[in-house]
DNA sequence: ATATTTTTTTAGACTAGCCTAAATTTAACC
DNA sequence: GGTTAAATTTAGGCTAGTCTAAAAAAATAT
């Protein structure tokens, strides 16, 4: 029963694309897109991930991931994301640094280590990016939050997450001193591109284009 | 200049048994056995680290680490202890829980992370079981440390490590009430099978057989 | 100084993961 | 519906790391 650096890279990849596009099955060139490499390693590892159970496989159908599958690719998000809240709250590392080193540390083997992590950090809801981390039993507690660009002007608004986890979108927001749990509202919209005028925290006049505001994830306070 | 899992086992393995024997010429099949596998394996796996220059490799002659390589398995053993004290000190593992998770937590890679890692945990010089930690530049700050077994009667000791670093061992001393920092002394010693009647801090009468003293070090303090 | 034993290396084979090129299946188009 | 294009799988090959069995070198014993 046991399971491979390899294979958790996959798992997670067809979790994750399977999310995104609402829990649809998941194609070979989606997943080789994903993780950079060709459709034909995909579909050996297809193979053997099917062969071990964890996920159904029909030939040039798609695949799906079984309960089994779904567990372990939560897992290995779940540990991805304790990992990064331990990077930024007890190492100092900014938000933007931890993505890479979290995804070797999610590949660390020991359900105690989890526990006792989950434990040391007082068991967070959500990780650096505003994403939220499964508990134990794989159980996601969804946020309803939207993007900034569907936000109506005036509404009051918290930064809750972020859609893009680029190093460079995330340095990008710092600098213009967004970050999570802050106040943003909606002075202006320009009806052309769409691009924002918005007031953050205290600060009115910050400029933010269309892609920008697509992936900054707010909650609606009123 | 990329290295694998599997080489820095194996320079970790090369590392340690130099030191054990004296900073020797180690053989294969002593890696071998260390490493619980083939002495053909080892032969492959040489050529391929002398390829990479990590280490001097004569055939039949045994093999030495070159300054990259001994650099780089101290690197892995400074990562190895520094996880095994955070294991201990923040998440509350046992002395005997962390060697397992550590062996897999010292092949992250990720220089910001170890000083990082490092500045959190206060710059610890040792690990949970009394080995010193070799500071970023690969110093170990040697400790004059003896063999509980060559210590005389009445000499004032202080626990300072192990060297037997088995779960069962360990868990053995903590049922004793022996840890890192005890004073011992040692009340009596039997001449015919050289075990010892030692006092643990305040308690007299705890016997030690000659096989446990070889495997805990002690400072003598007076 | 030979003969025997031990250590080490070589030869050949296997698996996991990857690749390229070719074949096949499915989808899209006219 | 037949033809072309796109997606997917198969076939064959590569590397890292392991193994077993056999050959070669070094050490030991007589
Ligand atoms: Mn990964
Ligand atoms: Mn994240
Ligand atoms: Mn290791
Ligand atoms: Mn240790």
């Amino acid at each position: 029963m046991e399971i491979s650096f390899t294979e958790e890279n996959y798992l997670k990849a067809i979790f994750s694309l399977s999310r995104l596009y609402g829990d649809a099955e998941v194609s070979t060139n989606q997943i080789s897109e994903h993780l950079n490499n060709k459709a034909a390693s995909v579909t050996d590892m297809l193979k053997r991930l099917a062969e071990k159970k964890f996920i159904d496989y029909k030939p040039y159908k798609g695949v799906r991931l079984t309960e089994k599958g779904r567990k372990t690719a939560v897992k290995v998000v779940r540990k991805h994301r304790l990992w990064e809240v331990f990077l930024v709250e007890k190492l100092k590392f900014k938000w933007d640094e931890v993505h890479d080193i979290a995804e070797q540390l999610e590949h660390i083997n020991s359900d105690e280590l989890i526990e006792k992590l989950d434990l040391f950090l007082g068991r967070p809801k959500h990780d650096p990016h505003g994403d939220p981390i499964p508990d134990a039993n794989g159980k996601f507690y969804a946020q309803k939050s939207i993007a900034l660009a569907e936000a109506k002007v005036k509404q009051v608004l918290v930064v809750t997450g972020v859609s893009d986890h680029s190093t460079q979108f995330l340095q990008y927001l710092s600098q213009s001193g967004i970050g999570l749990g802050d106040h943003l509202k909606v002075d202006e919209v320009n009806s052309y591109d769409h691009s924002l005028k918005v007031k953050v925290n205290k600060n009115h006049g910050l400029f933010l284009s269309h892609k920008v505001a697509l992936n900054i994830l707010v909650e609606v306070k009123s």
